[in-house]
DNA sequence: TATGAATGAGTATTCATTCAT
DNA sequence: GATGAATGAATACTCATTCAT
């Protein structure tokens, strides 16, 4: 997953080849819509990119819709299989939705972290509209889910699980948006800073009760 | 600020009707952004929702570009304000960021608050790109500052005020994905939501020890 | 309906005007059609016979599909106009039947013969291909109905309409063809000499008996 | 002639399967572009009806011009040796004339018959397209003269040979466009018809002067 | 023989923008 | 002030064709 390498050079056999060049094409889309946006990204860019001409895109992809799909997907299966681990895992519900977070913040700073966000209706037929909106609603029930479930066994004060999802997937999102810019810190520290923040709250925690580090 | 009502029949002085139906286009502008998106919305689009053809437009904005930033200005304006009469209050640095998040969801939640959102330098060219990253990291700025300060004066615990700062604005900016759709709160009860999220965290506080609705 | 003089310079009223230019895109659209056929002629090539730009063209016509139409519509008209006479005349079917012929051949020799004969379903949408359809289907219903009539009035022989409706609709329509290369006859010849060939039949009529000019 | 039967697996020796491939080839293509018309029909379409890719039917055709070329051809064989055998036989130019359109309409009738008719210079390059007006142009010189024959012989009335000629060829070619919604008559009950009707023409024969059945 | 892969050329359509009236 | 008319530029998508394997 480092530079976009073209892998219009790599030897192997037929079925794999044809596999990665499909990722490549996928990988560059999404770092290029990431970069320039959907809109302003025009097959000529992402061809360019890989060296390749446009009429070549569609051979691995039917549309400029499906790559913006597809970039939408891989970043979505890194949020979901990490929602899957947490479900499988032992322990309470702050924990698991603490794992929740980690994985999304890995998901999110990746190169199709832009496209998981910023994938909308308003760019899609109404028919992979839906689709997405789908998953991404998946989602969001699941974190809900994690908060009742903390509720419930007393790991998560009271709290209103509809807001709560959204105000931590939001703040997850929104680092789509600044780590551009600014990646001086990894996934996993911004992780480590949104659970203090979200577990403890801003209010200074009267001492000796520090709740944030599970046992 | 209720229906576009079209202000082309509206009497006046000349000065007033012009700044009137100005108005009514960057608000024209700010719905139709935010029900399609900004490449999705064409001018045609935002002519016809004011019963006016397409170049009128320009009479009263210089590009669409520009429609964009003003529609951001409008909704920004909202959010400084809330930050200029925060730091002109009497009260603790939690306290003060507390009204600006209030401040903040208002603004989010209006018309604009798609626009002042999703307006980004990809959409935008390089000048007007710039100006508008100026004008966010004011507010970013600001709002670590509050941060700052309230770590300073006791009302905020230890924590990392950049992170803190970007999952608030997350959370915050945020709202304006889901709004569209599910509009069930206020502006202000959302707001309370959030402050107690962030401000209690999690974690369930020992009995006794609310520190979200202190005066 | 001469040569497609432009009238991008002509004056006159501003409804007027509009109305001729669009009538000059038709019939410049008919004339490359007939020439290079649809799918041949490119809308650039339209807009040059027309000293214009392709997107002036989709101010006066929604697609190229409808100007296909538009061209089919226009020569059909002209049929459905002849059509439309006999059927108010006071004549024999045959008399009525052969009036329709005149028309048709004058139809078919104009700049909209070829598309008249072309516009087929396969070039059109299905919406479209529908409507067309259903126009031709008309024209043949009513050449039907006067051989039925001709033959109940005596005055055609007994023949089977279908057959007889199909055969003079193909002669007519393949003068489209052929009549590009070949104009050394006019309409009205064309038409005379058909319906001396239809009226009589290939066979030599015993002398003295012909019924192919009776008044 | 029954269903594009794929030869792809037919044993034989290669010189032999090879022609049946061609062959297959053509009549895949003919299919086609009588269904979908010529240009919107893909050489992707042809391969797929025989379940092969697109490169392999280079190996049999080195066109599509090629391909449109050949049905062109084998409909155009078939009236062809109709005439040859009309001109081989001992008769009148009547009777002569009738065979040809017995032969024609059965060819018209053909997969072959749409492209028979629509092979024009627009869709071909000037050289092929030279090629096909000459063999339609053969037809026609054809047609004429079996009708100035009929004329000198005495078994056809006076006409204009040429008007005569056009008139026929119509008639049988728009056969290729209505036979392929409504394929109620059989080749020859339609031939019959048309005999019928060109023979002895619209205008009711004095009673006992059946000419249309030869003595 | 047949195919997977790639490409060059072409085309309809959209849209922000301008300008004479 | 407002509009009808026109345009330049851009772009997604298709398809016949080629070639190494």
């Amino acid at each position: 997953m480092g530079k976009p390498t073209s892998p219009w050079q790599v030897p192997g056999d037929r079925e794999r080849r044809r596999e990665l060049k499909r990722d490549a094409v996928i990988l560059a889309a999404a770092r290029a819509f990431r970069e320039r946006g959907y809109h302003n990204t025009s097959l000529d860019d992402i061809a360019a990119l890989l060296h390749v001409t446009k009429p070549t895109l569609y051979y691995y992809v039917s549309n400029k819709e499906q790559m913006l799909f597809e970039c939408f997907r891989e970043g979505l299966g890194r949020v979901a299989s990490a929602c899957g681990e947490a479900r499988g895992a032992q322990a309470s519900g702050r924990e698991r939705l603490v794992e929740v977070v980690r994985g999304y913040a890995e998901a999110i700073t990746s190169d199709f972290g832009w496209c998981m966000v910023r994938a909308e209706d308003q760019d899609l037929s109404p028919a992979m509209g839906a689709r997405i909106k789908k998953l991404k609603s998946g989602i969001d029930q699941e974190m809900r889910a994690l908060v009742r479930q903390g509720i419930t066994d007393g790991s998560i004060g009271h709290c209103d699980p509809k807001m709560t999802a959204f105000a931590l997937a939001g703040a997850l999102n929104w680092i789509a948006h600044w780590y551009r810019d600014d990646a001086s810190l990894s996934a996993a520290e911004i992780a480590e800073r949104f659970v203090e923040l979200f577990v403890n709250g801003l209010a200074p925690r009267p001492s000796g009760v520090t709740s944030g580090k599970s046992p």
